[in-house]
DNA sequence: CAATTTCCGCTTTTT
DNA sequence: GCGGAAATTG
C-alpha cells in the first residue's frame, strides 16, 4: 500500500507526503503535483501514521475543489476512511462547527445563510430608507472589504472618531454596515463572511471544539484571507500540524481580499515551517509551458521561477484571430468537431474545456455548441438556483425551515400574488419593528386579530395570507414524520403540489414554461440526492463539550438549504448522464483542473485584463492560470471586433501576449499530422491511435467542414464563401450575408466613404470623410472592412490577402500531407454512403463551382408579402412609425454576428427567445415565417420599417428620426443611391420604385464601430 | 392599491 | 437579454 501511494510521485513529492515536520508548505507551479501531493499526503497519514479520519481537517477553497478531493481519497483510502474525514470548503466546514456548537457563542439554533442577493436585498433597503446616496453593490462588497479584514463596525467607529474630518459618505457607510449587522442578526442569518468570522469567534471561545484535531491541511492557500489564515491557526490549534500547498503565481482571489502574504506571514509565525518546492510540470506539453512562462515573466515583482517541462514540445500553442465574437464561437465549434474528428478517438468531448474571464462570454460559445450538435456542460454560468422559480420554491423552504427568516418571507409573502403590495407589507414591517417580532409572526397576529395593522388587509388577501401561514406551519408538522434524508425533496413536492405551482409557472412564463417545470424537477432530483452528503458532514464527537442536540430533519433540511446556498450549480449527475461534454467554465472556476485541450476566447483588452479590473498582475495571473490548464492543446482566441453590445467598437489583444511573444504562437490551429497526434498521445500518457481509427474519424468529417483550420481568414476577416446556415436552422438565402464588392457602386454619388487612418501600431480608427446624406453599401462597408484589418496587422507573418483558394482544401490537403494514413482515408473516404462531390467543389459557394444566388434572385424568390402600406392605407412612414414593431428582431438575433450599418441581409423571421409582447407582431405580417431582406440602418435593431417589397429597414428609433428629418430636408431620389446598402440594384426600381423612402442615415453615425451615442461597455463606467 | 407594461441601464471573478 | 424602476392600467 505504501508502495504503491508513492509509486507515481517524484522524490520531491514523496519527501513532502511523509515528511514529518510539523508545519509543511509546499509552494510549486502550476501542473507538478501539489493537488496530488496533498492528497497523498492525506492519505499517508490515515494509511501509515494512525490518523484517524475524524480528525484531520482538509480545506479547499471551491466546491469543486473538495469534491475532487473527495474522490482522489476514496480511490486512494476508500470510502470508509474518506467518509469521516471534515473535508470541504472553509464555509462549509465553518457552517458545519456552527451548527454543532453556535449556541455557545449565541448563535441561536437553526441559522440560516445569506446569499448574495439576500445581503443585496438587505442592503438595498437600508440605503433607500436612509436615503443614503451609495450604490447597493458597492456598499455591499465594502462591508465584506472590512468584515475579511475583522473590521467591524465598532472598529470603523473608532477609526471615524479619531480621524480629523469625519466625512459623511463614511458615516454613512458605517450606517449601512451597522444596520445590515442588525438585520442579519434579527433574521437570524450569517453571511458568507460570518461563517468564518463567528466560526473565530467560536474556536476562540472554545478551543476544545477542535482538541481533536490532528492535522490541518490547506489546497491553494495563496487565496486565504486573513480571516481564514486566523483560522487555520484556530483549527490547528491542538497540535499545529499543518500542511499548506499553494502557488503565489496563481492567487487570483484578491478582490475576495485573498492575501498572497499569508505565506510569509505563516513561515513568521511557525518558526519551524518548512517548505518543499516542486519543479518538474507533469501536466503540459512544453510550449504550451513556454508560453506560460512569458506571460507569467512579465510580472517583474516576481521571483524568477522557472516552468520544468516533463513532456515533449507538442503542437505550438495557437493564437487566432477572428473577426468579432460570433464567428469566434463558430470557429470554436468547428474546431471542437475537427479536434475530435481528426485524432482518432485520442480526444473526446470530455477532453476539451473553453475558459472564460466572464460568464457572459458563454453565451455564444453554447450557442455555436447547441446549433453545432456539441454537447456541453457550463459550470458557474448563470447559476441554477438563482433562476426565479427555483429561489421561489426555495425561499418557502427557507421560511418552513425557519419562518422567523423575514428576507425569505418577505420573498415568498406575494408569490403567488396574494394581493399583498408595497403598501401593505411596509404596514406589517412596521408592526414587526415596533413590537420587535418576525413579519411571519406579525402577520400570524394580525389575522388573529391580536394586532392591527395601519392599512387594513383586503378580505381577500387576509384567505390568501392566512392559507400562506398554514401551509407553512403544515409543512413543519409534515416534516417532523419524514425521513431525514426525505426531508428536502418531500417538501419541494409538498410546496409545488400546494401552490399549484405548475399552473402558475405556466400563467406567469407562457413562452417557456415548460423550461421552468423542468428546472422544478431538475430541482427535485437534486434533493432526491441529499443522502450522500448528509453523513460526510457529521462532526465528530469531542470529549469536554457537547455537540447542539440536532433534530435530524430540521438538520436535513438545513443542510439542502445551505448546500444551496454555498454550492452555487448543480453538480451535473454521472450517472444519469454518462455523455462526454465538454466544459464551459469561467477560468476562476477552472483553477486546479486540466484538460488536454483548453479554449481560451475573447483575449482582448477590456476583457482581459478586465476593464474594471484594479489590479493587472492578478488578471495577468488570471490569464496564467487559463493558460496553464491546458496539456495538449491550447487554442487562445480573440475578435477583432467586439458584438454589438459592445458598440463594435475594435478590439485589441491582450496586452499580455505582446507580440514579442507571438513566436511562442501559431496564428491557426495545427493541421493534426501523424507526428502531431502522436505527441498529443504522448503528452496524455495515451496511447496513439491506429491510422485506422484516424481514418475513421475522418469519415465523419462532413463536405462542407474542412480537416483545417482554413474556414476563417487569418487576418480576421470575415469567412467568405458559402453562407453557414448554422444559426438559422437551414436557409440563408445565396449571398445575401455579406454583399461582395459590386461595380455598381463605383459610379454611385453621394455615398459616404471611409478612410481609415492609422493611429498607432495597436489601434486604429475610421474617420468619415464625407457628411453627405446617403448610404453607404454594403460592398463599401466591406471595403473599409477589408482596409482596416489590412493596416491592423497584428502579427509578423504576413497574412494571405484572400482566402486561400488555390491551396489545397480539406481532405485533398489531408491527402497530400498525411502519405501514413493518405491510403486508409481514402478508402474509409470512398466507401461513404453519400459520396457526392469533392469538398472543394461542394457547398464552396462563391468560391469554386455553384454560382451564389444573387440577392436579386434571392428576393424576387421571397413570397409576397402583404404590405404594411396597404395595412394601414399610407405610405407615409410619419403616419406608419406607429405600427413599427419595437422588440429585438428574431432574425437578426439569429443572424447574429452580420448586422451593421448599411449592411443588407437576407434572413427569416421567427421567434428566437423573443419573450416581450410586440406591439406587431411579426406572425401577423408574415405568418409562414417568411424569407425577407433585412436593411440595417444601425447595429441596434429596436424598430422595424417595412415596406411594400416586404423588406424590412431596421434601427432604433433614433435612426429612424435622424432619418427622417434629414429625409424631409433632402427627399432622396429614388435611385440606387437612396437604398441603404443599396447593392440590391433592383431592389426598387425594377420592382416599381419603394413607396417608403428608406430614411437616410446620419453619416456620423455610421462609422464603422460607433452607433449613435452609443458609448462602448470599457469606456461606460470608469469611475 | 395592486398588477401590468414599458423603459432604461448595465454585465468580473466566488463562497 | 434581464432586473429594476417608472409609468400606466385595472
Ligand atoms: N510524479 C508524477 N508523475 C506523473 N504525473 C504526475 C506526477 N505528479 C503529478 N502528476 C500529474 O500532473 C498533473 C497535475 O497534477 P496536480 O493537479 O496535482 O498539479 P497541481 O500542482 O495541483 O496543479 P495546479 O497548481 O494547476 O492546481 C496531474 O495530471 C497529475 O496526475
Amino acid at each position: 500500500m505504501e508502495a504503491s501511494l508513492l509509486a507515481g510521485l517524484n522524490p520531491a513529492q514523496r519527501a513532502a507526503v511523509t515528511s514529518k515536520v510539523p508545519v509543511l508548505q509546499v509552494l510549486a507551479p502550476p501542473g507538478s503535483g501539489k493537488t496530488k501531493t496533498l492528497t497523498s499526503r492525506v492519505a499517508h497519514l490515515l494509511a501509515h501514521r494512525d490518523y484517524n479520519p475524524q480528525n484531520v481537517i482538509c480545506c479547499t477553497f471551491t466546491i469543486k475543489a473538495s469534491r475532487e478531493m473527495r474522490e482522489r481519497l476514496r480511490a486512494l483510502v476508500g470510502e470508509q476512511l474518506e467518509s469521516k474525514l471534515i473535508l470541504g470548503t472553509f464555509h462549509s466546514v465553518c457552517r458545519r462547527y456552527l451548527a454543532a456548537y453556535g449556541t455557545k457563542i449565541g448563535i441561536a439554533k437553526g441559522f440560516g445563510i445569506a446569499d448574495s442577493s439576500d445581503s443585496k436585498s438587505i442592503v438595498k433597503r437600508i440605503i433607500k430608507e436612509h436615503d443614503i446616496k451609495l450604490e447597493p453593490q458597492t456598499a455591499r462588497s465594502k462591508i465584506s472589504w472590512n468584515k475579511a479584514r475583522f473590521r467591524t463596525v465598532a472598529s470603523l467607529e473608532a477609526e471615524l472618531a479619531k480621524s480629523k474630518e469625519p466625512a459623511q459618505s463614511k458615516q454613512d457607510m458605517i450606517t449601512v454596515f451597522r444596520e445590515y449587522e442588525d438585520e442579519l442578526k434579527n433574521n437570524n442569518l450569517l453571511d458568507y463572511d460570518d461563517l468564518l468570522l463567528r466560526c473565530v469567534d467560536l474556536l476562540r471561545a472554545q478551543p476544545t471544539c477542535v482538541a481533536n484535531v490532528e492535522a490541518l491541511l490547506i489546497d491553494e492557500f495563496q487565496d486565504t484571507n486573513i480571516v481564514q489564515y486566523e483560522l487555520m491557526k484556530l483549527f490547528a490549534s491542538a497540535r499545529n500540524h499543518i500542511t499548506i500547498v499553494g502557488d503565489p503565481d496563481q492567487s487570483i482571489y484578491g478582490f475576495r481580499s485573498a492575501e498572497i502574504e499569508n505565506l510569509k506571514r505563516m513561515q513568521a509565525y511557525y518558526r519551524d515551517a518548512v517548505v518543499i518546492n516542486l519543479e518538474e510540470n507533469y501536466r503540459s506539453g512544453g510550449a504550451i509551458l513556454k508560453l506560460a512562462q512569458d506571460v507569467i515573466d512579465q510580472d517583474t515583482a516576481r521571483p524568477d521561477k522557472k516552468l520544468k517541462s516533463t513532456h515533449c514540445h507538442g503542437a505550438l500553442p495557437v493564437l487566432r484571430r477572428l473577426p468579432n465574437s460570433f464567428e469566434e464561437g463558430l470557429w470554436i465549434a468547428s474546431e471542437v468537431k475537427r479536434i475530435i474528428a481528426s485524432t482518432g478517438g485520442l480526444i473526446g468531448h470530455a477532453d476539451i474545456a473553453v475558459l472564460i474571464r466572464s460568464g457572459y462570454l458563454s453565451s455564444r460559445v453554447e450557442k455555436a455548441f447547441t446549433n453545432a450538435g456539441i454537447p456541453y456542460r457550463m459550470v458557474g454560468g448563470t447559476r441554477f438556483f438563482d433562476r426565479a422559480e427555483i429561489r421561489l420554491i426555495v425561499d418557502y423552504l427557507r421560511t418552513i425551515s425557519h419562518p422567523d427568516n423575514n428576507a425569505a418571507f418577505l420573498a415568498i409573502i406575494n408569490v403567488p400574488s396574494r394581493k399583498i403590495g408595497e403598501k401593505a407589507i411596509e404596514s406589517l414591517a412596521k408592526l414587526s419593528e415596533e413590537h420587535k417580532l418576525p413579519i411571519f409572526r406579525v402577520v400570524q397576529k394580525v389575522l388573529a386579530g391580536s394586532l392591527v395593522p395601519e392599512k387594513k388587509l383586503s378580505k381577500p388577501s387576509e384567505q390568501d395570507l392566512s392559507r400562506l401561514i398554514s401551509i407553512i406551519n403544515k409543512a413543519r408538522d409534515k416534516m417532523e414524520d419524514m425521513q431525514p434524508a426525505q426531508v428536502p425533496s418531500r417538501l419541494i413536492e409538498y410546496v409545488v403540489e400546494v401552490l399549484h405551482l405548475q399552473a402558475y409557472l405556466q400563467k406567469k412564463y407562457k413562452d417557456d414554461y415548460e423550461d421552468r417545470i423542468e428546472n422544478v424537477q431538475e430541482l427535485i432530483a437534486y434533493a432526491s440526492d441529499m443522502t450522500v452528503m448528509s453523513t460526510t458532514e457529521t462532526l465528530p464527537t469531542v470529549e469536554g463539550i457537547a455537540q447542539e442536540q440536532i433534530d435530524q430533519c430540521q438538520e436535513a433540511l438545513d443542510q439542502f438549504l445551505a448546500n444551496i446556498v454555498l454550492s452555487s450549480e448543480v453538480e451535473q449527475d454521472d450517472k444519469d448522464d454518462p455523455k462526454p461534454r465538454v466544459t464551459i467554465s469561467t477560468i476562476h472556476s477552472a483553477k486546479g483542473l486540466e484538460w488536454p485541450v483548453v479554449f481560451i476566447p475573447s483575449v482582448y483588452d477590456g476583457s482581459i485584463p478586465h476593464s474594471r479590473a484594479e489590479d493587472t498582475d492578478e488578471e495577468r495571473r488570471l490569464l496564467y492560470v487559463a493558460i496553464t490548464r491546458a496539456q495538449a492543446l491550447l487554442n487562445i482566441s480573440f475578435p477583432l471586433i467586439g458584438s454589438r453590445d459592445q458598440g463594435l467598437n475594435a478590439h485589441d489583444l491582450t496586452p499580455f501576449l505582446p507580440e514579442s511573444l507571438h513566436y511562442r504562437t501559431a496564428n491557426k490551429a495545427p493541421l493534426f499530422t501523424d507526428s502531431i497526434i502522436a505527441d498529443i498521445a504522448r503528452i496524455l500518457r495515451r496511447e496513439t491511435p491506429s491510422p485506422a481509427d484516424i481514418a475513421q474519424g475522418v469519415t465523419s468529417i462532413s463536405n462542407s467542414e474542412s480537416l483545417e483550420d482554413d474556414r476563417w481568414p487569418l487576418d480576421g476577416r470575415p469567412a467568405l464563401g458559402p453562407e453557414q446556415d448554422i444559426m438559422t436552422g437551414g436557409w440563408i438565402v445565396g449571398a445575401g450575408r455579406l454583399q461582395p464588392a459590386d461595380s455598381s457602386f463605383q459610379s454611385t454619388q453621394g455615398i459616404a466613404s471611409y478612410q481609415t487612418t492609422m493611429t498607432s501600431s495597436r489601434s486604429f480608427s475610421t474617420s468619415n470623410t464625407s457628411m453627405n446624406a446617403g448610404f453607404t453599401t454594403a460592398g463599401q462597408q466591406m471595403r473599409s472592412i477589408n482596409t482596416m484589418h489590412q493596416g491592423h496587422t497584428l502579427q509578423d507573418s504576413p497574412a494571405p490577402p484572400a482566402p486561400a483558394t488555390n491551396a489545397p482544401r480539406g481532405i485533398q490537403s489531408f491527402f497530400s500531407r498525411r502519405p501514413s494514413a493518405a491510403e486508409a482515408a481514402r478508402q474509409a473516404w470512398s466507401a461513404r454512403p453519400s459520396q457526392s462531390a469533392p469538398v472543394s467543389a461542394s457547398k464552396g459557394g462563391g468560391r469554386s463551382g455553384t454560382q451564389p444566388q444573387s440577392l436579386s434572385q434571392s428576393v424576387s424568390n421571397l413570397p409576397t408579402m402583404p404590405s404594411i402600406s396597404d395595412r394601414h392605407g399610407t405610405s407615409d412612414p410619419q403616419q406608419l412609425l406607429p405600427h413599427l414593431s419595437n422588440h429585438r428582431l428574431p432574425a437578426f438575433n439569429a443572424m447574429g454576428r452580420a448586422a451593421a450599418p448599411g449592411r443588407v441581409l437576407t434572413g427569416q423571421t421567427g421567434s428566437v427567445g423573443v419573450k416581450r409582447p410586440r406591439p406587431l407582431p411579426l406572425e401577423e405580417l408574415s405568418p409562414n415565417r417568411s424569407k425577407r431582406v433585412y436593411h440595417f440602418l444601425s447595429s441596434s435593431p429596436t424598430q422595424e420599417l417595412f415596406d411594400e417589397n416586404g423588406e424590412v429597414t431596421i434601427g432604433t428609433k433614433e435612426d429612424f428620426d435622424t432619418a427622417m428629418k434629414v429625409g424631409k430636408q433632402n427627399t432622396p431620389s429614388c435611385g440606387t443611391n437612396s437604398h441603404p446598402g443599396g447593392s440590391t440594384k433592383d431592389s426598387g426600381t425594377e420592382r416599381g420604385g419603394p413607396a417608403l423612402q428608406r430614411p437616410p442615415v446620419d453619416p456620423r453615425k455610421r462609422q464603422l464601430g460607433v452607433r449613435g451615442s452609443f458609448v462602448p461597455w470599457n469606456e461606460r463606467k470608469r469611475k
